[in-house]
DNA sequence: GTTGACCCTCACGCGACGTGAGGCCTTAGA
DNA sequence: TCTAAGGCCTCACGTCGCGTGAGGGTCAAC
């Protein structure tokens, strides 16, 4: 009943390359080898292909996709619940995008410009796959992360905006204070902190102080965060990260 | 009122280094330069960039890019109304995966193994941009193009999914004549060759015959075609052309 | 004048394969 | 049994679209 590396390439509409590639980086490893060599793939080596070309799909490097794989902890329906979550903020972005193209219409339609940042809005990426996979990684904290998942499955596109938008204002209203020069232990940045805090909680997972806390050093740690909350405004990651560890330190969280 | 490369890039969501590579290909380069060398961008700049990107995002190659836009057939409207349509059918993609994923959750519920080839059928693609580019590129039959493009930007996914069914319908039935040894000249396969011509002025734009004739010999031709179609049922490009040349000379078209 | 942010060109490297070379294996047909 | 076609293997160079860093010049505010 096993397949050879053709049939298995037909079947999932991938490469025969790309098949001796992940065998490579052993991310997809055949069950067997024929006395000729010849790599023989079972079912269950076909359930772990769906799962890697549902990352794959994602963006998900390929060496992160075989971490999580491997991982003892991996649970399919937990990834499966992500996976998901992701493809439907993906539809939303898609969605963005025919509304700025839609945008461009009109403009020419009219014959005016198109503002510039509103040329420009759909792109880019708050790409959700880096910040749940670092959590996960990060933390450990498997029963978050699968509330998180849980939760935002059901979510729908009006959901997923309304998300946005909120953590978009938090963020835009931080930034004002940072340019502003306030100091991220003022009462009023606090608030907003305590804000983000319950943002969180309420969109995604009950997010404790600490976690929160850990939330704000990842965002100062991990460029990929750094760069994108930076590019708000200039040096609101290492604000943000202040702010959140006085919040949490004025609630009494351990050091 | 031009703009630095870091303030374009950060507007735009993209990287100075995409920008710097974006200006060696030729793809965008900036309308001037201040006396230190410094890349200076105009409103019409960041309009290009604008395309540049939607086009991008459909995962045309850079170097396609640039001669789309560098054509002087461009047409901007006709480029909008494609690009709204291809990312609806990235939508309509998208949801396929959707499906997919909560198959594979229902299986997982019921402990049961997914059909192997419901596991994979969402994955793989027929890109209609590598399609749609190219007819516009082998004929240059802006007509055609454009009523293509305006055809289809009205499609919803119920549409999609009718049309690539029909589709996916017709390349069977050819491909069961193939593997039954019939010769693509036989009144079964024209017949089903002339639906086929029907199916793309129905969905697409008006099909002569001799623009039939040439897409089977982009079939043949084309290995991205090819390897496509062959996917179906080995051969089944060659036969394809056959089958519609024959259809074509049955029908008085010139040689 | 100094400093920090910005800019330039140059160039190596990465990830995910595509492509082709050279040669062994399998199967069906003569 | 032999042959031919299609399949398989490993090896390795190359492509595309940048990321990253080096070395050095420019600009504006203090």
């Amino acid at each position: 009943m096993a397949l050879t590396v053709s049939q298995v390439a037909r079947l999932a509409k991938v490469s025969v390359r790309a098949l001796h590639h992940y065998d490579e980086l052993g991310l997809l490893c055949p069950s067997g080898r024929s006395e000729a060599g010849y790599r023989l793939y079972t079912q269950a080596d076909l359930e772990r292909l769906q799962q890697v070309l549902f990352f794959r799909e994602l963006a998900f490097p390929l060496e992160e996709i075989r971490r999580i794989l491997t991982d003892s902890r991996f649970d399919l329906r937990a990834a499966l619940l992500m996976q998901r979550q992701l493809l439907t903020e993906r539809a939303s972005r898609l969605d963005a995008l025919r509304h700025a193209v839609d945008a461009a219409l009109d403009a020419l339609d009219q014959g005016t410009t198109m503002d510039r940042e509103k040329m420009f809005e759909a792109f880019g990426d708050f790409d959700p796959s880096k910040y749940e996979a670092e959590v996960k990684e990060r933390w450990g904290d498997t029963e978050a992360y699968k509330e998180s998942a849980r939760r935002t499955s059901r979510y729908k596109k009006e959901d997923w905006s309304t998300l946005k938008a909120e953590g978009d204002q938090l963020m835009k209203a931080l930034g004002e204070h940072l340019g502003a020069g306030h100091a991220p232990t003022e009462p009023k940045v606090l608030a907003l902190a305590e804000a983000h805090r319950q943002y969180i909680s309420k969109w995604f997972y009950p997010c404790s102080y600490v976690i929160h806390r850990g939330l704000g050093e990842m965002y100062v740690s991990d460029s990929r965060f750094t760069e994108n909350i930076d590019s708000v405004k200039p040096g609101l990651s290492r604000y943000l990260r202040d702010a959140f560890v006085a919040n949490a330190e004025r609630h009494g969280a351990e050091s």
